[in-house]
DNA sequence: TGACAATTCCCGTTGAACGGGAAGCGGATT
DNA sequence: AATCCGCTTCCCGTTCAACGGGAATTGTCA
């Protein structure tokens, strides 16, 4: 029998495996090119050492060398993540709905799922002329303080619930819930109402509404979010985020 | 004692990293979930040697096991994949024209780049109620094919066509030009109109439209196309493929 | 119960990875 | 043109992590 519980968490084991993946990491959002010696720096790496495996990852194709000799990460990586990876069924399956949901409320309509007790957006679909958002695809937010969050903790395990409450939570606007006790009551509410709304949790001007893409079980599988103007109605949003949420499950039904 | 003969198979060029990526192409959009002895035989690894390299992967995140001791490939490589690599900022700046064109004609849209002298589509559209479709995002197709990958091979560098055009073409219906000489026609043909039109080339019953999305250079960054049922009116289709395509490169010479 | 496959553990061997050092290569500054 | 500086490549002796055979363990199916 496998026991979730024994994640062996290694701080300072480094093999191969893990330093390829200290180095991937030296690659952000905002610094997707750089050089091998500044790899080596970021990643605490001797420039000898840097160099060779930034050189063995090119030629594995799971970094890119451009024209200048700059380092990006590669497409093949993509490829290979994109195709097979199990949490990318459920975008599969939410496509569909989340592009209606976005035809019908012209604003940004995202899918998240729970990862490692954060909120990791898988998708994103945004208006041209809708106000600027934080959330990235494939960028994570704390749970307590964006809808979609809330949703995915309401409806998960009671464990998952105490260690994030038991964590300091951060505070992103003057409207973010830092008190374990308030976010314990919005969550009941979302349990009772099926939905969540967070007004200024993450940016003073933007109100988030969310619903969750439930399973069998109890939990939640993905959570359904749109991001609307802090004062906007969430009546609309909230009827189709619901009835999308019912075509994802039933979606996520059809195939095995 | 080694005994070559033993060894089916062994692949010569073997680094630590070559090998992880070894196991990772092992994971397909069919299999994506395997045992560690799986794994190992299809890699070519002993089986004591897959069961150390899956546990290291694992634990780096690469690999996910889920409560069976399942293995798939891990959400952790896709946010790496996701949020740094080059060739996606692409597929950002297109994502809002494609929602527009897949609002005006409910097919399939999909948006394509050149890769290693085959088409990667890194998108798509596609509206539940149309046919199926063989394209699938971080999937592959060839070049001459496609209407996508005409667009990107007819814009392409000199020795690119060269080198495709020399391969033997497959044929995937009877309707797919396999000739080099018909298709250095076509490729000519979608020079000057601007666009490509690939009637039953990779199913028999749709046509695929596509527009090239055109750099400063003389080349095709990228392709923007729509497949339609075998006979459906092609102009709607590739007026809104044009304007998208318009969008996309003010979009991608907007940011740097 | 026995056969088979997946997994885990042990352990002696070895060669691949390591990283210091030096040298080559531009580009910028003086 | 001389010098500095940072990125990169090559060389090479050292060492330890990866390797993989083998045996033991567990789970599964017939």
């Amino acid at each position: 029998m496998w026991h979730p519980a024994d994640v062996a968490n290694s701080p300072s084991g480094d093999s191969v495996t893990d330093r390829i993946v200290r180095v991937l990491e030296t690659f952000t959002p905002t610094r997707t090119v750089q050089t091998a010696s500044e790899v080596g720096r970021r990643a605490g790496l001797p420039s000898s050492t840097a160099h060779r495996v930034v050189s063995d990852l090119v030629s594995a194709g799971l970094l890119d060398r451009d024209g200048e000799g700059r380092l990006s990460v590669g497409l093949r990586l993509w490829e290979l993540a994109t195709r097979s990876s199990h949490a990318l069924r459920v975008r599969q399956a939410a496509m569909p709905a989340m592009e209606r949901v976005q035809a019908r409320v012209r604003e940004h309509t995202q899918l998240a799922i729970l990862e490692q007790d954060e909120a990791l957006f898988l998708e994103r679909l945004s208006d041209p002329d809708a106000g600027a958002n934080i959330t990235r695809i494939a960028g994570r937010l704390p749970l307590h303080a964006t809808s979609s969050g809330l949703v995915l903790l309401a409806f998960a395990d009671s464990d998952v619930q105490e260690r994030v409450l038991a964590r300091p939570l951060r505070r992103l606007t003057s409207a973010t819930p830092t008190d374990p006790a308030t976010v314990r009551r919005k969550l009941a509410e979302v349990r009772s109402l099926g939905h969540a709304i967070a007004p200024g949790y993450i940016e003073e001007v933007s109100t988030g509404v969310a619903v969750p893409v439930r399973d069998r079980i109890s939990g939640a599988t993905a959570a359904l979010s749109v991001v609307l103007p802090r004062e906007a109605p969430t009546a609309l949003a909230l009827e189709e985020l619901h009835r999308a949420a019912r075509e994802v499950e039933a979606a996520l039904a059809g195939d095995s």
